[in-house]
Order: structure tokens, then C-alpha cells, then sequence
DNA sequence: ATAAAGGGATAACGTTGTGTTAACCTTAAA
DNA sequence: TTTAAGGTTAACACAACGTTATCCCTTTAT
């Protein structure tokens, strides 16, 4: 099961029970983000938009069935998957959080292991959608490049690049480590017949290096580039 | 939430459990069929072929695991829905379950009324996805889009757009995030032959905008055109 | 038939930002 | 030190896109 980039917000007031279900999360792949009460896990959820929201009952400034019914309410969350995780365990409880429009309902105490078992569960029930299979999205690292979506990604802050800059970084990008010599890049990326300026590609390169923020493009002298880390 | 000719086949070797879920079960809309052991199970998922199967899993000839992970191997039973309904309420076997390929793990005993919950809850997870599917009805963040009724809701609010404009922002929406180019879209909407000017996307594309008082579209230069929130 | 309304395309003009170059600076190897 | 290769910066030209007004055409109501 691919769970890269599936976001799961947990919220819940006691800090010991989000630290344990994040590591556990974060060990199985997914990005975790966290709120301490019922408000600031409605803010979170519109600033990051989950695949899954992991909700605790009993919370400060509003309890999570609120926080489920409201989000509900919104276009944006009518389908994203909820599952409470509650000390509250006696059957009218759990069918309320179920009315509210809750996908699962999950008693404390819970084993970590368990917990991943049911989010893995939802997820395989629903996540049958996505990922078509061999698109050309780049993941070196840190850096994801995805020329469908023409973002890319480091460290998972999106880095805006122009066309050139784009089509020069999925070159090098495309054998990471691999040098390309100085007419192989104006070759692939400028095409066959198009004559520039010497420094043009070293303007490119050094945009790059300044929008990505990182070293990963390495000067070989008197042969050409390479991505690299 | 229609629960009309929605079939679910219950197994289990307790008469007494079977009679109250199957009348539960069936108060609700739904049409049940019963089984009392692992081969029963078998036979009549092949002969029924149920939107949802309640497996006990300590069953004479075949358990509840055994019928799960042969149904699983079998296409036409990939995607039905499986919950185990079983007294073995320890971690291992909750995992195993789900490793299995079960959609939900309830302990007995357990209320009609809880189980009620849990099974209404996995149909309206999964009718949802079938709905996307189906008939058309696109749904990105606050914006949802749909093509029986001609109708763009921002936020709960009705947009009117004009057939161009709603053909256009259906392309795009239908594949949130990706990038169609200039090209694409001209033969997506405008088709093959049809010879436009260079101006006239970007008219649609501003008008859009505007109507929907949203910035949903982004511009990639010299490339084309993405929804994204 | 005629008027009104609105969709759709286009031209003309304004705006933005990309791609490129030139000029100058820095580094590393012989 | 010398020198070739690349780094850096700013400035410019132009292509690509945004915006607006207008025209033509179809539809709809009177």
C-alpha cells in the first residue's frame, strides 16, 4: 500500500496520547499533523485539508463530535474520513458519533498496532482511486518533482519554478547522480537547433539552486552537471 | 441513505445470533441472507453475490478468516465488504483480521443497534465513492461541480456558468491539480477541428474566476492552466 | 416578426514575468 | 600567477497572459 503523502490530523487534548499515535503514524508513512483541542483542529483541517481526521470526544473549546458535525456541513470535508478515538465507550456514545458521520469509532485504550490497522483498513476501502501508476513523478530525497501536477515539492513546502527551470531540473533530476554534459542539457532541454548565449544555462542552474534552497545540483568543471544530494 | 436491494449474507453457527442481526438488519431495509458455517458461506456469497458480508469467526468447517482470505483471492469478491463479527477480542486477532482484508472488527456481544451503526456507516463510506464515480458529480474543496444538473456550488452557494465555461471548469476540476495545456483544453472542449483564437481561453478562464470569486485556477505560463485550491 | 438577453468569439491594449544576454566577479587547476 | 570555467547580477526584449469592450449569433419572450 502506497501511504505517501495521505495526511492524517490528530486531535486530541492529552499530549502524551499524540505523541504516541503520530510516531506510530509517521513510522507507517503518512504525514502527521496534530491539534490539542476542538478548534484548533477545524483550523488545521482547512489550512491542510486530511485524507483522515483522527478526533478525540472529550476536548476543550469544542468536543469532537462538534468539530465532526461542522466539518460535515463544509463540501470540503464531506468525504473525508473521520474516526473518533474516545474513553467514551457506551453504546449510545458510539452511535451518535456514528449519526454525526463518523467512519469509524475507536475505544481508548488502543493499541497503536490496532489503530493502524483500521486507519490501513480506510484507507484500502477508499484510497482505490488515485495513483494511476507509472507517471513521471521524480522522488530524490527530499525532492519530489512531478511534472503532471508541475510542482515540486522539498520537504514538502511547494517551490514555484519557471518552465525552463523546470524542464532543466527534470532533466538532471530524471538520473539523479548521472552528469549531463553542457550540450546534452542544450540538446534535451533548449532542442537540437536553438543557439544561447554560454551563461544562459548557468542562470538557470543558479535559480534553481536559490528557489530549491539546497545544494542538489553539483558543478562538475569542464564537463557539465548533475543532481545530486 | 438507500439502503434498498443492498444484500448482506451474515455466517454465523449461533441460530439465536443470525435470527436478531438478520431481523435488525432487515427493519432497516436490507436484504439478508444467512449461512451457518465457513463452506455455507462460500457457496452462498458465489450464489448471492452480497454488497456486504458479517463473518463470525469461530465457525465450524472453514472460519470466519479462512472464508475472508479465500473470498479475497477471488475478483469478483475484491471490493465486497467484509466485517467480522467475533467473541476473539484480542489485539493479535484484530490485526490478523484486518490483515485479512476486513473492513471492520466488532467484538460480541454487541448491540443490533451498534452494528447498525458500524454496517450503515461502510455503505455510506463506500455508496459515496460509487456516487463520485458514476454519475459525474465532481467535488474539490468547497466547490462542487455537477454535470446532470448544470449546477457549480461555491461554499453552498449557486454559480451560473454558461456551457463553455461550465465544460471548461469541469475539465479542469476533473483532475485536481493537474496541469492541461493550452492544447488539451482546445480539444477537449472546443474539439479537434474547431479553430479558435489565442485570447478566447483566457476569457473563459477569467470569467470563471470571477464567477466563482475564488483564485481555483492557476496560471502555469507557457504550459496551461490547473484547478487547485 | 421583432426585441431583448445572453453566450461566445475576437481585437486591441495593458501587464507580467520568463528567458536571454552582457558585463563583471569568483574559484580552482596548471 | 595565470587562465579557463563557471558564478552572479542587473537589465532588457518579448512572448504569454490578463482585461475590457465590442460584435455577431442564437435563443427566448412578446
Amino acid at each position: 500500500m502506497d501511504t505517501k503523502g495521505k495526511k492524517i490530523l490528530i486531535a486530541d487534548d492529552e499530549p502524551d496520547i499524540l505523541e504516541i499515535i503520530q510516531y506510530n503514524l509517521q513510522a507507517e508513512g503518512y504525514t502527521v499533523y496534530t491539534a490539542k483541542d476542538g478548534d484548533e483542529a477545524l483550523q488545521r483541517a482547512k489550512q491542510v485539508n486530511p485524507d483522515l481526521i483522527i478526533l478525540d470526544i472529550m476536548m476543550p473549546r469544542k468536543t469532537g463530535t462538534e468539530v465532526c458535525s461542522i466539518l460535515r456541513t463544509q463540501p470540503a470535508f464531506k468525504d473525508t474520513l473521520i474516526i473518533f478515538l474516545t474513553a467514551l465507550n457506551d453504546e449510545s456514545s458510539q452511535v451518535r458519533g456514528f449519526d454525526t458521520g463518523a467512519d469509524d469509532y475507536v475505544n481508548k485504550p488502543i493499541s497503536p498496532k490496532l489503530l493502524l490497522s483500521r486507519v490501513n483498513a480506510l484507507f484500502r476501502r477508499v484510497g482505490k482511486k488515485e495513483e494511476g501508476g507509472s507517471n513521471g513523478i521524480l522522488t530524490v530525497g527530499n525532492v519530489v518533482i512531478d511534472p503532471v501536477k508541475f510542482i515540486v515539492e522539498v520537504d514538502d513546502n511547494e517551490v514555484s519554478l519557471a518552465k525552463k527551470e523546470f524542464e532543466l531540473l527534470y532533466l538532471l533530476a530524471s538520473r539523479p547522480g548521472r552528469v549531463f554534459l553542457r550540450n546534452e542539457i542544450l540538446n534535451q532541454v533548449w532542442g537540437n537547433d536553438v543557439i544561447v548565449g554560454d551563461r544562459t544555462i548557468d542562470v538557470h542552474i543558479r535559480k534553481i539552486r536559490q528557489k530549491l534552497g539546497l545544494d542538489c545540483i553539483t558543478t562538475v568543471k569542464g564537463v557539465g552537471y548533475k543532481f545530486d544530494l
